[in-house]
DNA sequence: CTGTTAGCGCTTTCAG
DNA sequence: CTGAAAGCGCTAACAG
């Protein structure tokens, strides 16, 4: 029903391609873009941005990947991404893994599929295997936030082991020896930070027994569970280490109904800052990561690699660097 | 460079018609069946779904138009709602408007243009001019969460009204007398809920002093403020009202950070209910959403009118129930 | 600057 | 059941 080019055409008698080209940002005399412009207003023509896709096979849309849109971090990735896309006039398809990697696969399909001009992931799978349509296509991917061991792949994310080690000095500066971990095994980025805690306690001479390491998934469950599991010992630790959002939120809540306090009982040092940990007792020491220059980085890279057909084609991992965001969860010993 | 319907043909010497018939469910001899899945396996044949596209005039897409995507109580509908697209073979693109009326507007035009077989809007604007291009261009449109005044398009969203008249009841009936409100005037949803209060208090006869109003927009920064000034009054509210996820954050930050207690020195009542809030001391009584079933009924009604030609035509609205979450933060009086 | 022509990759008549 | 041919709405040569 919506007007065609054709209709314009009709209606000011000129070309196909005068009009598609003056469309399209091209010179016609002044005499033509008004007749142009007065059709297209009076038709309501919008450009059919399928049949243009057809022909320039390119679609100005980028597909995203996420593990899940659920999570309140990645809605904040997605929202400087989308930021970041929007401004360079590119819209973004969205699929949700719902955390399962069959989904994701089928998901990364239906992006090819949809002919996306580049693809966002922020994967559930931690090999890039399921990634090889987008690549026998020859669609773009950049990584976000989480990498795979084998560097195949653009990849904007932080130095994960760096920060938690340099978290971890405050901790052990403030003569903690009993410190627990509560990490992830499934996720990358759980199993970098867990190699950045054993790296920090390594390094300062300190013990981990094995009852110290809750090594389970990035969940409020694994977090709440944990920290009941590391109060009930008996050989309490007197700090514990929680590697992401939803675990420090988990563990929070398990200390809330047990009675213990914080940071009188156990101290505390958690990863991903959001404004909500404010309004916590005790306010968490938390590493922040830089979340706008992760989407921008993401989105310039993908970009390059769409627009700029010389780019340097190797794989590249962008790093960023996080900062310590302090409160009043550690107590000096 | 990726296969297309073409090289299949020249694979197996069929016709294009046959190929795309069988591609597309339809029935060719087994011997052919045979030929035409071997050379799809061989050359990694995949649909280009935007050649599909231009011809059926169907995307299988469904445009997602939300208000701001960074938002928690948004990321959880969005899962819920792409869950059960994803279940019935649609995908969604999702824009960003950013709170931003002029950003929705753009972003709309997008989604038209692109060519979304529909749209489930959760707008940032409050009456719905900006969806004409959508009604111009025949794609339906299913509102969520947020309705207009006029009920020109499908709607799923709760009663605000009526959910808070009800929620009011519990400070009510535990003789609350002094109760303030933090709500938006400018989203629809506080709107209403600031209406549901006004009922409540004038049904208990009780008076809403101005200084006990406070009406800005839901956001973090209100919901801090405007506690900080309610307890701040000569004459200080016993209960406070808030009206949505955001200002019930802002305003525990207040409470903390100026070291009043609830439920000890003012009684609280929130909206959007979320695990988070578990975590909180107090833990508070909130109003709580069937999000689930919200996606659920606006895909539903979506798909309706975008696969059934002969639907009821007439704008509808699905309005469903909410529960109050009880906590602690209400004190007896 | 303008117009003609030929596709993009697919589905869909309509004959055979 | 199969094939030939037309065309979705647009852009991209290439002439004029």
């Amino acid at each position: 029903m919506p007007a065609t080019i054709v209709d314009i055409k009709e209606r000011t008698g000129l070309s196909l391609a005068t009009i598609s080209k003056y469309l399209n940002g091209g010179n016609v005399l002044p005499e033509n873009k008004e007749k142009i412009d007065a059709a297209v207003k009076e038709l309501h023509y919008e450009v059919n941005e399928i049949a243009r896709g057809l022909v320039t096979k390119k679609t100005r849309t980028v597909g995203i990947l996420v593990y899940s849109i659920e999570s309140p971090f990645s809605g904040i990735l997605l929202h400087h991404v989308g930021e970041a896309l929007r401004k360079r006039g590119y819209g973004m398809l969205i699929v949700d893994s719902c955390n399962d990697e069959e989904i994701e696969e089928k998901n990364l399909k239906y992006l090819v599929n949809k002919k996306v001009d580049g693809i966002i992931a922020l994967p559930v799978a931690s090999k890039g295997d399921f990634l090889t349509p987008a690549k026998k296509a020859d669609v773009p991917v950049v990584l976000l936030d989480r990498s795979f061991t084998d560097a195949e792949y653009d990849c904007v994310r932080i130095d994960n082991r760096r920060a938690t080690y340099n978290a971890m000095k405050e901790l052990i500066s403030r003569n903690h020896k009993k410190i627990a971990i509560i990490a992830s095994q499934k996720e990358y980025t759980g199993r970098e930070r867990y190699k950045g805690f054993i790296e920090a306690m390594d390094d300062a001479g300190l013990d981990v027994p094995e009852e110290y390491r809750i090594y389970g998934t990035h969940s409020i469950a694994n977090g709440y569970n944990g920290m009941k599991q590391l109060l009930s010992l008996e050989n309490r630790p007197t700090a514990v280490f929680m590697s992401n959002y939803e675990i420090t939120l988990g563990a929070m809540l398990a200390i809330n109904e047990t009675g213990y306090n914080s940071p009188e009982d156990i101290s505390l040092l958690g990863f991903d800052y959001q404004l909500l940990f404010h309004i916590l007792q005790p306010q968490v020491y938390m590493v922040e990561q830089p979340m706008k220059q992760l989407g921008d980085h993401a989105v310039n890279r993908l970009l390059q690699r769409i627009e700029d057909s010389d780019v340097d084609d190797s794989p590249m991992e962008i790093v960023l660097s996080t900062r310590l965001q302090t409160g009043n969860s550690i107590k000096t010993l």
